[in-house]
DNA sequence: GACAATAAAGTTTTT
DNA sequence: CTTTATTGTC
C-alpha cells in the first residue's frame, strides 16, 4: 500500500508536521511558493495510510481547476484515479469546491430540503436578468438602483447569510428599504423558476443543516476529516458551513495565506483565518515559510512591500535560492511605449533561451491588455490571454445550454425566454408578454401557457402556432431526455454512481470496520426518523439552538449560536412545499459506500435510496441529445446563415457537443442534471491550459496560484494599481497591495514592472503618478530605468537620474509660437499657440503625422528644431 | 421582427 | 475610446 516514510523522505520539517497531523484543528499558514498543494496532497495521502478511510476525506477548493489539480496529484500519490461523478456517494475522497460540494447536498437530499431535483442553476447574468424583472415588478426606476448595484448588495446578503426578512429588518435608509423589496421579490422570482444562483447554494445548505433533521450530523459523520483549502478567501457562509460539518469530529485542517487574500470585495473575510485560533484554541499552527519559488531579490521585494500592510500577521518569507537578477524597473512615456519595452525585454528573454511559455505578464484590469496584444501581434510574439469564462459566456453556447437546463426545468422562465425566440419563430417579445400575462391571470406557468397559447385571445394566430410548435419541440426532447411528459419525474432510481467496483478504496480492515459501523449509524438514523412523521416538525437539535451575536456575526468559538437565533432562522422558512418532505426519509443504506462494497442499485438498494427524481440520461447520452436540440430547434441552420462567415458559433457549439461526448464517455450512468450540474459550475474547464508555448496574459487576480520564471507586471500607476476605487479605504488599499505582493512571487527568476507617465484611459490621454508602491520597493534589488525624460521627480518614484526640474524648466524658456519642435510620440511639429494658465503653459501645435495637439509645456519633452 | 442609431457606462470575478 | 444595451424606425 502506501509508505508513510516515503511519503515525507522529501519533506522539511514544517511540511512534515504539516502533512502527518492526523486529528484535531490544524492551521496551515503557507507562504508563497511554500510548496503549500505538495503539503496538501501527502497529508491527504497519509491519512489514507494511517487506515483512515478514503471517502470520508473532503477537500474543499475555491477553483473547479485547483479541485482536478489536486485530485489528480492525490491520485498520483497513492496510486490509484481519484474519480468524481459529482455525487455525495462516492467511495473515494471528495475534492471539489463549495459550490459543487454544496449543490450535492442539496440535490442528495433535495426531497428533504424541499426541492425539486432538477433546480437549475443561475449564474450572475441569469441574476441580473432575474434582477432586472423584479425591479419591473416592483416598478422600481433603474436609474438610482442599476441591477448591478442591487445585485452586489443582495449578493453581499447572501454571502453573509442575511435572508430577505433580516434584511428588511436590518435596512435604516431608503436604499436598503429598496434592496430589502427587490430581493424579498428576487427570491420569489427564483423560486418561481425552481432555481437557485450560486449564493444560494451555500446558503440552502446551511439552512438544510438547521432544518433537516439528521442530514447535518450524517454529513458530520461522512466527511470526519476536512480540509480548505485558500482559506483565507472564504466568505461567511462559507465559514459557517464549513466548521459546521467539522464541528463533531474537528478534525479541520485549513490552508491559507493572509498575504495572498485578494477577494474581499467578494464577500471573502479575511478575519476567518485570522482568527482560527480564537475559533479553535487548540490547533496547531505549522507556518511554511521557506519558500522554493523565487530568487532571494524577488522574495526581498515582495516582503518590503507586503510589510507596509498593517493589518497583518508578520510573516518572514526566505529561501535557499540564488539571488538571481534584480528586478527591471522602467518609467515609460506611453502604455505603447510600455507594450515595446516589455515586448521587446521578453524577446530577448526568448533569444536567450527562455521559451515562450515561461513568460506571463500581468495586469490590474483587462482593459490594459489590449495595447500589450498589439504589441506581441505585431512583433509575432506567440501569446494567450487567459479569460476563464470566455467559452461558456458567448450567446451560442448559452443559448444551447438554456435549451436542455428547459428540458431539465420548464419552470426555468429565464432559461425559456432566452431561448423561445432563438432562432426566430415568429413570437416576439409582444407576443410572449401577452401569453404570460394570460398565464399570470389563469395561474399558469409560461410554460404551460405557451402550450395553449393558440387559444389564447388576443395572440396572434402566427405566434400562436409557434408557441405550441416550440412547447411540442420541447416536449419530445424532454421525452428524448427520458422525462416523462407531463410529469416531473418518473421516481426511476438513480443510477449508481460508485465507480470501479471491487478495488479497495483506501482499504485495509480498519477502513471496513469503520465504514460498516457508520453505515450503520446511518442506517439507524434513518429508521429512527422514517417512522411517517414530518422530519421538519422534529424540534432541531440541541446544537442548533440558541441566541446570535449582534449584527450576525456568528462565530465558530461560540459554538452553541453557530447557526444564530432560531427565531431568526424561522423568518427564512426553507420553502413553502416542505409538505413534499411528508414522505418519510429513507436514506440509503450505504449513502456513503465503503470502499470494498460501492453502491449498487440492487432491488433493495434501490428502495433506500432517497426518492430523489433526478431524470435518467437521455438515450445516446447528453451528447446525443444536444445535437438533436442542436438540428431540430433550427438553431444549427441559423447560425450557418446568420452566423459569422467562417461559422464561428458553430464550431463553438460543435465543441461543445464535443465536450458533451467526453462527459458521456467520462460519465457513462451521468443524466442530463449531472451534466448541467457540471456545466453550470465550471467556468473554464481546463479551457485556457498552461499557456502551451506562448506568453500568458492575464490580470492580477488570475495569476494567483500560477508561477512563471519571467513575469511583468504593467501598469504600475495611482488608480490603475492601486486602483482608483480603493481610493479613500485602507483596506482595500491594502487588498491592492497584497495583489501587487501576489503578481510579484509569481515570479520565479526574473521580474519586470513598468508604469508609463501618459496613459490614454478612456479614450483621454492624461498624465499619470506613480504608484505608491513603487516608492515601497527596495531600490538596491531594482534596476530603474527611466524613459520617460527626466521632467517631474514624483515620476520616479524617488528612484533615478539626478537631472533636476531646474534644468529642465530651464529648457522650456525658449519656447515661442512658430518655434518647431520634436515630441516623443507625436514627432515634428509647430507651436500655433501657447496660453498661459494656472497649471501651466499649455501650447498647441500642429504636428505634421499626428495632427493638431495642445499639450502642457512642462511635461511635454518638446525638444526645439532649428 | 430586424436593423440601425443612440445612450450609458466602463476593477478585479474562484462559483 | 470602447463595448453593450436599449430604443426607435422601417
Amino acid at each position: 500500500m502506501i509508505d508513510p516514510k516515503s511519503l515525507l523522505d522529501d519533506l522539511t520539517e514544517p511540511q512534515r508536521a504539516a502533512a502527518t497531523h492526523v486529528d484535531g484543528p490544524l492551521l496551515i499558514i503557507a507562504g508563497a511558493g511554500s510548496g503549500k498543494t505538495r503539503v496538501i496532497t501527502r497529508r491527504v495521502a497519509y491519512l489514507v495510510s494511517q487506515g483512515i478511510p478514503a471517502w470520508s476525506i473532503l477537500a474543499i477548493t475555491f477553483t473547479n481547476k485547483a479541485a482536478g489539480e489536486m485530485k489528480e496529484r492525490i491520485g498520483h500519490v497513492l496510486g490509484r484515479q481519484v474519480r468524481d461523478f459529482g455525487r455525495l456517494d462516492q467511495p473515494w475522497p471528495t475534492v471539489c469546491t463549495f459550490h459543487s460540494l454544496c449543490l450535492r447536498i442539496l440535490r442528495h437530499y433535495s426531497q428533504q430540503v424541499g426541492l425539486g431535483a432538477t433546480f437549475s442553476i443561475y449564474d450572475s447574468s441569469d441574476q441580473t436578468k432575474l434582477i432586472k424583472e423584479a425591479l419591473k415588478a416592483l416598478d422600481i426606476s433603474s436609474d438610482n438602483f442599476s441591477p448591478a448595484t442591487v445585485h452586489n448588495a443582495i449578493g453581499d446578503a447572501k454571502n453573509k447569510l442575511i435572508t430577505p426578512e433580516q434584511f428588511a429588518e436590518g435596512a435604516r435608509d431608503f436604499f436598503h428599504k429598496t434592496v430589502a423589496r427587490v430581493y424579498t421579490k428576487y427570491q420569489a422570482l427564483l423560486k418561481q423558476n425552481n432555481a437557485l444562483d450560486f449564493d444560494d447554494l451555500l446558503m440552502r445548505t446551511v439552512q438544510a443543516f438547521r432544518d433537516v433533521p439528521n442530514l447535518l450530523p450524517e454529513l458530520q459523520d461522512r466527511y470526519q476529516y476536512i480540509l480548505i483549502d485558500e482559506y483565507q478567501d472564504t466568505n461567511h457562509a462559507q465559514y459557517l458551513l464549513a466548521h459546521a460539518l467539522a464541528m463533531k469530529h474537528r478534525n479541520m485542517c485549513v490552508v491559507g495565506d493572509p498575504d495572498q487574500s485578494i477577494y474581499a470585495w467578494r464577500g471573502a473575510d479575511l478575519r476567518n483565518i485570522l482568527e482560527f485560533e480564537r475559533d479553535y484554541p487548540d490547533a496547531e499552527v505549522v507556518r511554511l515559510e521557506q519558500n522554493y519559488r523565487s530568487t532571494k531579490t524577488i522574495l526581498a521585494i515582495a516582503s518590503q512591500l507586503i510589510a507596509n500592510n498593517t493589518h497583518r500577521k508578520k510573516k518572514d518569507l526566505w529561501t535557499e535560492n540564488a539571488d538571481g537578477d534584480k528586478a527591471e524597473v522602467t518609467f515609460c512615456q506611453d502604455e505603447h511605449d510600455e507594450a515595446e519595452v516589455v515586448m521587446r525585454r521578453l524577446t530577448e528573454f526568448h533569444a536567450a533561451g527562455v521559451p515562450w511559455g515561461d513568460m506571463a505578464i500581468f495586469y490590474r484590469m483587462n482593459s490594459l491588455s489590449r495595447v500589450m496584444e498589439e504589441s506581441l501581434f505585431r512583433n509575432k510574439v506567440p501569446y494567450v490571454i487567459a479569460r476563464g469564462t470566455e467559452f461558456y459566456n458567448r450567446k451560442e453556447i448559452k443559448d444551447v445550454l438554456a435549451y436542455l437546463r428547459l428540458i431539465a426545468n420548464p419552470n426555468d422562465e429565464v432559461s425559456l425566454s432566452r431561448v423561445v425566440n432563438v432562432p426566430t419563430r415568429g413570437l416576439g417579445d409582444a407576443s410572449l408578454k401577452q401569453i404570460a400575462a394570460w398565464g399570470i391571470g389563469n395561474q399558469r406557468t409560461l410554460f404551460e401557457s405557451l402550450a395553449v397559447a393558440a387559444k389564447i385571445p388576443g395572440v396572434s394566430s402566427r405566434a400562436g402556432n409557434a408557441a405550441v410548435k416550440f412547447v411540442e419541440l420541447v416536449k419530445k426532447w424532454r421525452e428524448l431526455a427520458g422525462i416523462r411528459v407531463g410529469g416531473t419525474s418518473d421516481g426511476t432510481p438513480l443510477a449508481p454512481s460508485s465507480g470501479t467496483p471491487g478495488e479497495g478504496w483506501g482499504g485495509g480492515s480498519v477502513d471496513a470496520a469503520n465504514s460498516a459501523e457508520i453505515s450503520n449509524a446511518d442506517s439507524e438514523d434513518s429508521q429512527g426518523n422514517a417512522d411517517g412523521s414530518n422530519p421538519h416538525s422534529n424540534p432541531p437539535p440541541e446544537y442548533l439552538k440558541r441566541g446570535p451575536e449582534a449584527g450576525g456575526e456568528i462565530r465558530v468559538s461560540d459554538q452553541a449560536s453557530l447557526f444564530g437565533d432560531e427565531s431568526e432562522w424561522d423568518a427564512a422558512p426553507l420553502d413553502e412545499e416542505e409538505s413534499i418532505a411528508d414522505e418519510p426519509f429513507a436514506p440509503s443504506d450505504e449513502p456513503f459506500a465503503p470502499p470494498d462494497e460501492p453502491t449498487v442499485a440492487t432491488e433493495d438498494s434501490a428502495l433506500s435510496i432517497p426518492p430523489s427524481v433526478i431524470p435518467p440520461m437521455p438515450i445516446g447520452g447528453v451528447r446525443n441529445l444536444m445535437e438533436e436540440v442542436v438540428r431540430s430547434s433550427g438553431m444549427e441552420a441559423h447560425l450557418r446563415k446568420t452566423g459569422d462567415a467562417d461559422l464561428s458559433e458553430l464550431k463553438n457549439v460543435e465543441e461543445l457537443i464535443t465536450a458533451a461526448a467526453e462527459f458521456d464517455k467520462e460519465q457513462p450512468e451521468g443524466t442530463l442534471i449531472d451534466y448541467l450540474a457540471q456545466v453550470s459550475l465550471v467556468a473554464d474547464v481546463d479551457h485556457m491550459g498552461d499557456g502551451g508555448g506562448s506568453v500568458t496574459l492575464m490580470t492580477l487576480h488570475a495569476a494567483k496560484g500560477l508561477e512563471f520564471p519571467v513575469v511583468a507586471i504593467i501598469g504600475l500607476e495611482e488608480g490603475i494599481l492601486p486602483h482608483s476605487r480603493s481610493r479613500d479605504d485602507i483596506d482595500q488599499k491594502e487588498e491592492e497591495r497584497r495583489l501587487f505582493f501576489v503578481g510579484i512571487t509569481r515570479a520565479r527568476q526574473r521580474l519586470l514592472i513598468t508604469k508609463a507617465q501618459v496613459r490614454t484611459v478612456r479614450g483621454l490621454r492624461e498624465r499619470t503618478i506613480p504608484s505608491p508602491f513603487l516608492r515601497e520597493l527596495p531600490e538596491d534589488y531594482l534596476k530603474v530605468t527611466d524613459r520617460a525624460g527626466l521632467d517631474d521627480i514624483d515620476a520616479r518614484g524617488g528612484y533615478g537620474g539626478s537631472a533636476s526640474r531646474d534644468d529642465h524648466n530651464a529648457g522650456k524658456l525658449g519656447f515661442k509660437r512658430g518655434q518647431m519642435v520634436r515630441h516623443p510620440t507625436f514627432g515634428l511639429g509647430r507651436i500655433d499657440e501657447m496660453t498661459d494658465t494656472g497649471s501651466g503653459t499649455r501650447a498647441v501645435i500642429q504636428f505634421n503625422a499626428a495632427g493638431r495637439k495642445t499639450l502642457i509645456l512642462e511635461y511635454a519633452r518638446l525638444e526645439k528644431v532649428g
